[in-house]
DNA sequence: AAAATGGCTAAAA
DNA sequence: CTTTTAGCCATTT
């Protein structure tokens, strides 16, 4: 029942980046949106999260579609609509905690999750990462780098 | 069918 | 440094 082949790739590949996403990590839509080639849908991520199917038939839903892992740039979960599914957010900060990842709750209720320990942004997808030809790569190549102060 | 939102981001002021 | 503007396109009313 895919509307257009387009936006099942998409939807896919949105999929396919947040699986890759490391355990005790969490990601932006951006850099989702980024990695799958498309770095100015961003909001489109998240249409593609908040429409996951619950048919665990379906190659992608969201038991195998670690999508709590994907938050906004702010390192936030976005409380949605504050309607819609109650526990939507809330459950999405259980889940990262469950993980391993401190969320810190602010007054608001804001779901801060601390990006400089645990954003995970990648270069490229690890799955891409398998570069064909090793040129240019001196001994130095790089992959995922903590370094903060 | 058209208008309004939205789990956003990045760049300008 | 913070606040505002502009782009983007699927889903929803």
């Amino acid at each position: 029942m895919p509307r257009s082949e387009e936006a099942t790739a998409f939807f896919q590949a949105v999929c396919s980046a947040v699986q890759e996403i490391p355990p005790g990590r969490v990601t932006s839509y951006g850099h989702i949106a980024k990695l799958i080639g498309t770095p100015q849908r961003p909001r489109q991520v998240g249409v593609v999260l908040k429409h996951l199917p619950s048919d665990l038939s379906q190659r992608f839903n969201h038991a195998t579609v670690p999508w709590q892992r994907v938050i906004n740039s702010q390192g936030i979960i976005s409380p949605r609509s504050a309607q819609e599914q109650p526990s939507g957010a809330a459950n999405q900060a259980a889940a990262l905690q469950a993980e391993g990842v401190t969320v810190t709750t602010s007054a608001m209720g804001e779901l801060c999750v601390d990006l400089k320990e645990y954003g995970w942004f990648p270069r490229v997808l690890p799955s891409e990462e398998a570069d064909g030809d090793g040129v240019g790569e001196s001994s130095g190549s790089d992959e995922d780098e903590e370094d903060e102060s």
